[in-house]
DNA sequence: GTGGTCTAGACCACC
DNA sequence: GTGGTCTAGACCACG
């Protein structure tokens, strides 16, 4: 698996590396027991601060997504954590307002939304 | 118009008083010329500093949503900025991957996500 | 509140000060919306590293039980989380399996191990 | 004598091994000059590396709860140690106070506790 | 080699 | 002042 980071950003190194993770669960590229890189080495490759990918990792695995074996490694979860379809649902609609507001605020309607939708699908996908 | 601040939420308390004003603005509950509170006048209705609100105030400004007239007030600007320029294509791009993500962690699909967007709409449009 | 850490212990000393902190919660000398010392402040009072303390507080914010605001500080949460009594009691007996296990091991009995929880109580309360 | 290993916990396999042989001597499920499994078949029984279990075997000899004799095996020692030390009181304490800290935290008080502690007794005794 | 913990110091965003 | 993030380096426990 290949990581893009985009250290100068407003976005936290950290949470870059966990939105990749997540999204190659997501999308199938990353399946339950994978092995994931050892946070030093990805920390290596990454040129950044091993602790930095340790955070990512450690998020992770509250939320569900890792399991770390002592000694062994960082694994994706043989039982991803079900969703409390309620809050799920609210997450997504806070997400989709934002997307909407956007849109209007930059003069494009509702189709324009979906169309954005439909790139970030494929670049998901085949990014 | 009613503010809803949630202090110890992760997005700061500015950018949450800018995006309340920016969705206003998108659906056409705030409309151009429309005179906003006070920064102190809201401060003290949200309970918050006044350095906070008016740090939203500035950047709207800086923006092109809002304009000051010294000893008047603050307003919607008339013409108001209708930047799609890359800049935003990618905030969008970067929301739909979210949403995206967090609908096929639960098992949803894409077309799911456009029944969120369109829930979404309704709710901005009749909310 | 003061706070004892045994650096050389065994015990990381993010957790130390975090069953402190839980403790304290527990029998009240810490109540919803108190604030605590700043992370830094914390550590300098105790001589260890800033990030140290942070981590406690952190873990503890996951956990449900306190709760930043940015700028201002971090507090005890006014809500704090229900456990499912169902995990709560299996904790709960898997402590007391040890505690029991240890005292056989010492040639005590039941009563011996009820007498130690005696002994806690008094110390937790009053210590 | 099963085990039971969880080799994602937050507790070395090897101190979860340790555990469970002595509280099989704590309830007498084990007895003095009991043969245990060399430490390469409970090794290839439990799926992890020999050198974990050996690691076991051999703590639990510097405590002085097993003895291995050259060629035949390990066993339980027949003069068991009975080490009341200040060491386990602290140990017991320790335990009693993260109890009674989930109790406080889950709204029991202290004869509920007391009630937990005697509901594991059962389990060890008839488990 | 892997993860777990800790340090000392730095810069930034926020209130 | 507060918390949020990151670095570079270190030592230990584990398998």
């Amino acid at each position: 698996m290949r990581f893009l980071i985009y250290p100068s950003g407003e976005v936290p190194i950290y949470r870059q590396i966990m939105r990749q993770i997540t999204e190659a669960i997501a999308v199938g590229k990353l399946g339950r027991g994978d092995k994931l890189l050892s946070h030093r080495e990805l920390a290596e490759q990454l040129v950044i601060a091993p602790l930095t990918v340790k955070k990512a990792y450690d998020e992770l695995e509250t939320l569900g997504y890792l399991e770390t074996q002592r000694g062994r490694g960082t694994f994706i979860r043989d039982k991803l954590p079900r969703f409390n379809s309620a809050d799920q649902r609210e997450q997504m609609k806070a997400l989709a307002r934002k997307l909407l507001t956007l849109a209007y605020l930059g003069g494009l309607n509702f189709n324009d939304a979906v169309k954005v939708l439909k790139e970030a699908e494929r670049e998901i996908a085949h990014g």
